[in-house]
DNA sequence: CTGACGTGCAATAATCTGGTTGCACTTAAT
DNA sequence: ATTAAGTGCAACCAGATTATTGCACGTCAG
């Protein structure tokens, strides 16, 4: 889920959803110097990450992003953040007895 | 820099660093099931995002992370989520003046 | 000095990725 | 009924990634 975010053309496609609030991949593809198809992959990877949903309108799909599925993802990189604080936090009182070992 | 976090097995380095303090591509490649030149490549990505420093020490070079790249990371993925609570927030004040607007 | 250990570099191979194009199929609109 | 718009599928391609192996070079220990 992480390899979906690290793409700028998914981030792109993201942030285009965030300001329309959705779009369906033709229209998309007219804002990205890409081809629909590629639209169309990358919205895929979205969508298997949680981050974005398709709901078929007559004969187009409308891709919106999703609140939950980026709530989730968010709330992974904070945690992510909070434990590397606390290993930080470990390894800086480490040194600091090892530093006191030392003199 | 997001695309050095996305592969499991440079997480994995990380983890370990965090968990040891610092450790050669030699020792760290006994702890996975990669070769040393893969760590090695791996590391010199981490490397190459400021995640991790190495120091020669005689003939081995040691790597151990490097709290600035990964505070500024986690930083920018803080800053990222909070964008996108802002869009989330905006799309749904809109979702709800489209509702009083049909009713 | 000699051997063992750790590293650096290069070539290679396999797989993934991002992208394209062409064509068939469904759903409106005239 | 025809035509146009939008989608879905498949083949294909070039380049990046991940990983391997072999070998040369520096460094420490006996």
């Amino acid at each position: 889920m992480l390899v979906a975010l690290a793409d700028p053309t998914r981030r792109r496609l993201l942030d285009l959803l965030a300001a329309q609030g959705a779009a369906t991949a033709t229209t998309l593809s007219g804002r990205l110097p890409v081809s629909r198809q590629a639209i169309v992959k990358h919205l895929a990877v979205l969508d298997a990450a949680g981050l974005v949903v398709g709901s078929r309108v007559g004969r187009e799909v409308r891709y919106s992003l999703r609140p939950a599925g980026l709530n989730t993802t968010t709330r992974w990189m904070s945690s992510l953040a909070a434990d590397w604080d606390l290993r930080l936090a470990a390894i800086k009182r480490a040194a600091e007895a090892a530093d006191r070992d030392l003199t």
